[in-house]
DNA sequence: AACGATTGGGGTAATTCGGGAC
DNA sequence: CTTGTCCGAATTACCCCAATCG
């Protein structure tokens, strides 16, 4: 479909993930999420009330980083 | 809402296991299931305060057991 | 404005980590 | 060779309640 003739805008938004979304991916708590948040160890974007958003590819970098063992 | 009601978009979900979970289902102790990891004979993903967890996918076939023959 | 669900603060339990030795 | 246990430290989970989100 071309851009004139879609109906939502394209805007260059990058997909952002909530707390909870996070956190099912790496099966932790929400709580933790914000803990990692709070230490600097994932970048976090604020609602204008104060929550969290996290980017959605830096999440995916951060899930497939650390493979398996290490002898 | 929950996470199965929200039309968030297809959020790539691999389950994941803690050891404390794969400890259970192979009735051992945790640590055995670390040890399992470190060998390589099971994949680990970290969380970034570096806990491990494991595909579920991944336990279930190692759980099924092979009736008449092992090895 | 009103509603359910989620999140953000805190505090306190429970797990997990790593190493090491038996 | 595998497993369970011990230890201290770090990370995570669960509890409350008020605020934000959609």
């Amino acid at each position: 479909m071309e851009e004139a003739t879609m109906h939502k805008s394209t805007l260059n938004v990058t997909p952002l993930l909530t707390p909870g979304e996070v956190a099912t991916m790496f099966r932790v708590d929400p709580k933790t999420v914000t803990r990692w948040a709070n230490s600097g160890k994932i970048t976090a974007v604020r609602t204008l009330g104060g929550h969290r958003r996290f980017l959605e590819e830096e999440v995916r970098e951060l899930l497939e980083a650390v493979p398996t063992q290490r002898r």
